[in-house]
DNA sequence: AACTCGGGGTA
DNA sequence: TACCCAGAGTT
């Protein structure tokens, strides 16, 4: 089996950027962007980040802000926090070459540190990602596999001599022929072998995931001055959209009504004359926001040249564009 | 082991 | 709409 799957990974590799080099750093931040970022929406962030951020000296050297502002948009922004922090740890030394000195890093976990450390360097441990996940899952026929027998099992597949190829060969097929919903079964090279295509319900593999359900968030921002301007604040490291900066906004608590929760801005800000611009909504895996737009007069520093804003604060922005016109950042 | 943390692609 | 994405850190 491992054959057959080399053999194909051989002839139908995608052409990946990051397939073009074996500098463990490119490779390492295109692990990170990769965390739960699909390749169609990875590889832009890649070509961005590294070209802006050739070595890891340079990315050790930048300020934090610039390197957001490299991740905006992409979503998860600790990765980019814990990335820039790692960088600053090792610009120094040579590359861990093992898994335990990958995992060692900030924001480097179990998956990242298997695929680095095998990809760049041989090194034989297995990855086990999403795809490597489904693709056991039905080779085997198991519904709900754990992180151990998973682990475990990819190990013991694992091409020792081959490690780094034989981990993207398996990730590849989970994501080109052993998909989640329409499984391309019959160009599977190793279709023999899975039990879920012998039960003929592969897609029975594995069972899905319960997830949490999408909580709707009420939520009203202000923005003081016009988009030349404008008051954007920075919000604390911790939390949801850390590090990244935007319009003031306040959450409706339960119970209360928007207008409070303006009011509490207004007070915060000691801004007046708020008028309505606009309602905008925005979600994300698990919290549905609807924000109140409003527009106030205050007397606060207009923002700095370079901030990394969210899509969330993009979009807040956008309301201000639509009244105004022009083009802010 | 269950939550939290973004944003978007696909059927 | 449901489900998932080349997961990691925290609780």
């Amino acid at each position: 089996m491992q054959e057959q799957l080399l053999n194909w990974y051989h002839k139908n590799a995608r052409d990946l950027p990051w397939r073009r080099t074996r500098d463990p750093y490119k490779i390492w931040v295109s692990e990170v962007i990769l965390q739960q970022t699909q390749v169609v929406t990875g590889t832009a962030y890649y070509e961005r980040f590294v070209e802006r951020f050739p070595t890891v000296q340079d990315l050790a050297q930048a300020p934090l802000e610039e390197v957001l502002q490299a991740w905006e948009g992409c979503g998860y922004y600790a990765r980019a926090r814990n990335l820039h922090a790692a960088a600053k740890q090792i610009a120094e030394d040579p590359f861990p070459e093992t898994f335990e000195g990958w995992l060692a890093l900030k924001g480097v976990g179990p998956y990242t540190a298997a695929a680095v450390s095998s990809i760049a360097f041989g090194y034989p441990k297995a990855v086990v990602d999403g795809n490597v996940r489904r693709v056991l899952a039905r080779w085997y026929a198991i519904k709900e596999p754990t992180e151990l027998w998973l682990q475990t099992t990819a190990d013991g597949l694992l091409v020792v001599q081959e490690a780094g190829n034989w981990n993207q060969a398996v990730m590849e097929l989970g994501a080109t022929i052993c998909t989640p919903k329409a499984p391309k079964c019959p160009e599977c090279p190793v279709k023999t072998f899975c039990k879920a295509y012998q039960s003929g319900k592969p897609t029975d593999y594995p069972a899905p995931k319960v997830r949490a359900e999408v909580k709707e968030v009420q939520a009203v921002a202000l923005i003081v001055g016009d988009l030349h301007t404008l008051y954007i604040e920075k919000r604390p490291e911790k939390g949801l959209l850390g590090g990244l900066s935007g319009p003031p906004l306040e959450q409706v608590q339960s119970g209360e009504t928007a207008e409070v929760a303006l009011n509490r801005l207004l007070g915060r800000l000691a801004a007046k004359e708020a008028r309505f611009l606009g309602t905008i909504e925005h979600t994300m895996t698990h919290r549905h926001f609807v924000v109140q737009v409003h527009q106030a007069q205050a007397d606060l520093p207009r923002t700095a040249s370079t901030v990394a804003m969210s899509r969330l604060d993009r979009k807040l922005l956008g309301v201000l564009q639509e009244k105004q016109g022009s083009l802010f950042g």
